[in-house]
DNA sequence: CATGAATGAGGCTTCATTCAT
DNA sequence: GATGAATGAAGCCTCATTCAT
């Protein structure tokens, strides 16, 4: 999961990077989703099924329907609808994360390099054509509601929680260290983190739900700035 | 819902305190739960439950078995199990605001002021004894773990979840008050403060189920003092 | 579950037995069949169907058709299928009993004793007008099917097996009895009658289906005949 | 099927059965699964599987598993699971009929080969090394809780049953003819024969499960014993 | 020959709710 | 006002099987 990214293989990164195979936990299906057609399929409508309905209100039987197979067909792919969401959370941020160590590989200037990186996790998701199948704009929103919550269900045994939380606690271990590299007495860079995280996720949220609780519009270069803003008062004055 | 406390009115206020009714929006219930002893029951237990398993585990029938009454009989006190939580939680923000209020009311200074109102909202929250058919500590979890997400199910229609909504904008509304009090130009306070009040509640979650993305450990303490710190520092800053 | 009869009281006994009602085990239901007309219905008809289809095929759904019912209603009585095999099970030993102790009563005669008991358990089965909704001939034919097989699912738990076999246990034990009442040194008594029990069952099996493994043909008094002989000469010779 | 084997042939048939193959009825399997490695596998761990969760829980899938195959390897193998049912079946009945012949086969005394007959169809089952992939103590005790129940099911059509029961009902005319060999007026023998074969089964069953229905405790040649004495009292008094 | 993919049908069970008392 | 009975709909999942490779 870890990449070791050099300057001087940039050009050639780049070209690796738009066919890279986003690599998921092999624990969270049974059969890879990736491995066919059909597989594409479903976590491709699932998505888009989730996003409209609501994880709770989604099942493989309305999935099913979507995609013209029974629902049987989609126990082959993933064990039960709890481990179909970790799955697709878990692309999500793997993804993430590759576009973060993408992004900051290069950037000699831990100012900079923090800047862009911040920016990564809170700025807007936008289509990746790299990956066809995949809408991350509603994959995106599923995680802002349904995220967290969804890893409490029973269901999801311990092990399989904490390989999904592995590239999640990654992200946030890598911002930290950033944050460490200006400012190395700085406390508490995990707590700092994950709330720039969550914070964004939520005030996109608030946004087009409940705009009282916010001050930043529809305009979602103010989420960027406010949570940039916020961690380099914090490095200036914690 | 919204209080105008007033210094000179304290003395009374303590004695009103001690015996006030947490009003709850009548829309949120068919027959007020405070009305009668088994209505209290099904609060009390329904607390109790959705701890133990979860709001997606939990249904009426379990908890009519808990407390020894069909299905039936709760449904003649909640339209579902969604307005049932949307109560809860509407209860839980509505006791936060009257300590909220209580806390800050006679304080003159600014600074200490809002220091006082961050401290009710990230605190660790402690069993208050006028309401002994609620358990405060368990409520909190509650809320930690499945508020916000519980109401974009389409079972609570938009009016109901602006009516719930209404004490949490008001919580928020009331410290970015504060705020702006002591920084008049500072464009975000809403944005930070529900990110603080989120925050908070990620924070005491992660400690318990996710150390590696906080520093805190098991000190509430350290929750309280970086939020204080986060909210100082932006003022200073933004 | 024990009677203690006694001759004088025959005649009473006689008019009280005709309107006695069979107590099962209240562990193996959720709601007491014998308290409503549904519950009857389900009862008397699972009897038809599982002698028509056999266990394995019986599901609440088909007895839910059978009986123009929901499976739901079904699971308001019986946790499962396996339960409600249980019960009627429980329910024929429990009758065997009352019968077997209804015979042998007033009989002075330890021989005559003996050999009335095992007649009321290897004789044929005939309808019995107190219990108007079971067919007791059919349920003795599920009983030689699929009588112990059955209690050896994991559904049906520890507990449970202890007091459904209690009665078919307490049916054995009161023959043992007679049978050391004539020889008190006979060593073998629960191994011979339950021999007994299970070898007369058998025999009216094969004589439906393999008859080239009994020599009984169509004539089921010669079962109760050869299990007579059986059990007189072991005690002559044992 | 049937053997017959005469005295003098004795020390060749010695040499023969050591490397016998139990031959059982073709049209219980669609590939002989004696042919294979494969076919051995899954008739071995078929009876592991049975053994421990029962016939009802088992399924060709948990097999799959359990060898590393696919469910529809098995189903080349056997048309269902009745059938791999009946298959080990008529495999230990046949088993046991060469046993039977092998050790009677030379006793010139009536009474003695009537003692060791019945000794082959009451003692506890050993191990044979001969035929590795089988465990046939597992199996044994998979003949007692599962055995003539299982005939019952619709999938086993009513040829297949005959073909089953052939096996069966060779030992039980075996027997019998020993049997009329010192009584030629006993009007029972196939009765007796195949109370003695069904009842050492449950007497096994029940001195696990349900001791209270025996008096042989743990020792099972007791078993022997008891049906040994059962058989001989019956001739001498029938 | 062995396998992997796919599927339709159905089993078992719970849910959320209504109605009559 | 509280309860008990009943139910239709749906959820979740497994089975047994076929087909193409």
């Amino acid at each position: 999961m870890l990449l070791y990214l050099h300057a001087n293989k940039l050009t050639r990164l780049e070209k690796l990077f738009s066919s890279i195979k986003i690599q998921v936990n092999e624990k969270l299906f049974i059969k890879d989703p990736d491995s066919s057609q059909l597989g594409k399929k479903i976590v491709e409508h699932s998505i888009y099924l989730i996003d409209e309905i609501g994880f709770e209100e989604f099942t493989f039987k309305k999935l099913g329907v979507r995609i013209g197979s029974p629902e049987s067909t989609i126990y082959r792919y993933f064990e039960n609808k709890h481990m179909l969401l970790v799955y697709i959370t878990s692309w999500y941020w793997t993804w993430l994360e590759y576009r973060l160590v993408f992004s900051t590989n290069n950037i000699s200037s831990p100012e900079e390099r923090l800047k862009r990186a911040i920016a990564i996790v809170t700025e807007p998701v936008k289509q990746d054509s790299n990956y066809s199948h995949i809408n991350e704009v509603k994959l995106n929103r599923i995680i802002i509601s349904e995220s967290l919550k969804a890893y409490f269900t029973k269901e999801v045994d311990e092990a399989n929680k904490e390989g999904f939380y592995m590239v999640y606690k990654s992200i946030v271990q890598r911002i930290s260290e950033m944050v460490l590299d200006i400012s190395p007495k700085f406390k508490h860079p995990h707590t700092l983190i994950s709330t720039v995280v969550e914070g964004a996720h939520q005030q996109k949220y608030f946004s087009e739900h409940l705009p009282s609780l916010t001050d930043v519009g529809n305009n979602d270069d103010k989420i960027v700035s406010f949570f940039t803003n916020l961690v380099f008062s914090m490095l200036k004055n914690g």
